[in-house]
DNA sequence: CTGGTCACCTGGAAGC
DNA sequence: TGCTTCCAGGTGACCA
């Protein structure tokens, strides 16, 4: 999927939305991760009051609640002009006078869902961790996170109650980055390691921002761009390919039934 | 609480 | 060419 980067992309792609009315919301497949509810229907006629993004979540304030849209393993959101004729796995429309936002996802692991209440009280997002772009993660609170804990980083890394946004592959290359193996228990950290791996996944993720994302199959941005971000990989899907660094041979593991890679040279 | 496993779904690539 | 198997950017639910 999609993992912050390229939810934050697909954010600033859209946020011109701000301001401009729903004319209609078309539903041609509702069966998403979990069923996307009729009352988007009812949208229709409603004007966008902003457009935020909380880890992979991109939440459109529409006043009279949100829209909560998560793009899963598969999703994009693009722009299309009207009129143009849905593909296989284009399941929503939302129609604007100009133009249509239309959400594509094949493997149908994302979700749409509708909330009246206040979306951080929601509980998809009510027990998400820091925002890992944010001050507030620094080493002092990654340190916090991993005392104690002897899971392995980059599952630590990768669960959203700790930290949100980081996926498998950009948890692979921000460990690259602060020169840790990804199998580290977590509470063997030092502060001086936390504060490296801050600072490398502060990097990664603003790079891969900057590069449009990673677009590996499914991803595009709004504007139907790719991203480039997969091209700059130093371990990620790089198995037995020489590091980029020390040319030591890129090594493969499974962590949590998810691959995980990194280099034996460079990292400890 | 923690840590481990399974499930959901489609499609592309590799293997035979 | 076609069938089978494995793998893929996520994460909630369930278990010990």
């Amino acid at each position: 999927m999609p993992e912050l980067p390229e939810v934050e992309v697909t954010r600033r792609g859209i946020a011109h939305l701000v301001g401009r009315r729903i004319t209609a919301v078309s539903v041609r497949e509702p069966r998403l991760r979990w069923p996307v509810p009729a009352t988007v229907g009812a949208l229709a006629g409603t004007t966008v009051r902003g457009i935020s993004r909380r880890g992979k979540y991109l939440l459109i304030d529409c006043g009279s609640g949100h829209l909560i849209l998560h793009l899963g393993m598969s999703g994009s959101l693009r722009f299309v002009v009207p009129g143009t004729a849905p593909q296989k796995h284009d399941h929503v429309d939302l129609v604007f006078a100009e133009n249509v936002l239309r959400l594509r996802d094949p493997r149908r692991f994302g979700a749409l869902l509708w909330t009246d209440a206040a979306p951080e009280s929601h509980p998809l997002l009510a027990h998400l961790g820091v925002e890992p772009l944010s001050r507030d993660f620094d080493a002092r609170r990654l340190h916090a996170l991993a005392r104690g804990r002897r899971t392995a980083i980059k599952q630590l890394l990768m669960d959203g109650r700790s930290v949100v946004g980081v996926g498998n592959i950009y948890a692979s290359e921000a460990l690259f980055l602060a020169r840790i193996r990804p199998r580290t228990a977590a509470y063997r950290l030092s502060f001086e390691q936390c504060a490296r791996l801050v600072d490398a996944i502060k990097r990664t993720l603003r790079s891969a921002i900057r590069a449009g994302g990673s677009s590996l199959r499914d991803f595009v941005g709004s504007d139907g761009e790719l991203g480039s971000f997969q091209t700059r990989y130093h371990v990620y899907d790089r198995t037995e390919l020489p590091c980029r660094r020390c040319r030591a041979p890129i090594r493969r593991i499974v962590q949590g039934q998810r691959a995980s890679f990194y280099c034996p040279g460079c990292q400890k």
